[in-house]
DNA sequence: TCCCAATGTTGACAACGACAACATAAAGTA
DNA sequence: TACTTTATGTTGTCGTTGTCAACATTGGGA
């Protein structure tokens, strides 16, 4: 670690705000988002502690910037699974994604951002596709079938990620392969009504 | 505020406990998980900066002891409303727990309270009684489907929560007539399916 | 009555976010 | 080239926090 274009001069940096970005989004990861520091961040950087206040004028500003580049990469990686495996791959990737940066995740959708308006809309980006795939995979608007749909991988990424799922049913959520057969099994004891609900059922 | 059984005598408070954990839970809902402070919680039960250690060895500790106060309330809740309204209105009440309590919410679902075994538990409770509740309505075990209506009601509790969803479809969440009809429309949206699912759909 | 365990207090320490003042280097301008 | 401005990094400081250690007070059981 702690290799980049760095040592320009012995003063200057060189690319400070890049580097303090990749330490924070490590340590983020790996302390989780009460774990990190400005301070430690600086260290890892190689600067002293206040360097960092040159480039986010606070701390949950570089939350919010490691969150804005996460739904960058979620927005991607979601695109790319729907272009490869259509509606469902979609949703297998949304989990993925949650379990595979879990501290990322629960950044990005957490309260620590929670007044970023441009963050906001970021999400609702992940919520625009997803509204979409689904008209265009039914044929018309289904609004509320794609809350539903949204709210279901949500709410499994956040039960996994917190380890509130267990046991027989869920094997090792670790397991592309294991994860992929349970997401397919929970996604797929649903149906989705794409017509206006006249009556309400269980 | 501040008022309770307390001036047992000038030392000893007598129920300092219980009046740490009311102080807690208040601050958790004001400020924020991260804005609560010990020594915060202690300056409003008046002791001083290190009496809640007598009682909680730890920050995590008071976070965890609020948790379960705070599952034991989920339960009663959920149990009342099935009680009352059957099925639906379990997850009407899942709903407008998180959004009436969203700092608690947060924190019994969240990573604050991860390691805690105890608590694990006594979320899975809140899954044993969906479960067993969509069992009795269905006539059959139904474990995903049932796994897949835990994850509905949890991930739109969670994006309500977050306010990702707004705008036209959803009006205000604090009114409960229209929280009413808005989970009604999303969980009208979806068709839980009973049996194994043979083949899958969108 | 005496003692002791439970309960509360005082004092200390390191880590933290944030602010102010200062230092250095790079880029622009003459 | 020489001077100036501005971006970037450093040092020093303050108040707050979690936690530990040592001490004080009290009430209940022997």
């Amino acid at each position: 670690m702690s290799t980049s274009r760095r040592q320009r001069t012995g003063y200057h940096h060189g690319d400070l705000r890049a580097s303090l970005l990749r330490a924070a989004s490590e340590l983020v990861e790996k302390k989780g988002i009460d774990g990190l520091s400005l301070r430690n961040v600086a260290r890892r950087a190689g600067v002293s502690h206040n360097a960092p206040y040159r480039h986010f004028p606070s701390r949950s500003a570089l939350l919010a910037a490691i969150a804005a580049a996460g739904f960058e990469r979620f927005r991607a990686e979601l695109e790319a699974a729907e272009r490869a495996g259509g509606l469902r791959a979609r949703g297998e990737a949304y989990v993925h994604f949650a379990l595979a940066r879990p501290e990322l995740f629960r950044l990005m959708f957490g309260p620590a951002v929670e007044g970023d308006a441009q963050l906001r809309e970021q999400a609702g980006l992940a919520f625009g596709g997803l509204r979409q795939a689904i008209t265009s995979h039914a044929g018309q608007e289904a609004p509320f079938a794609a809350l539903a749909a949204w709210a279901l991988v949500h709410g499994l990424s956040h039960l996994l990620l917190d380890r509130r799922i267990t046991g027989a049913m869920m094997g090792n959520p670790r397991d592309p392969a294991q994860l992929r057969r349970f997401v397919g099994e929970v996604l797929g004891s649903v149906r989705f009504a794409v017509a206006p609900p006249a009556q309400r059922s269980a």
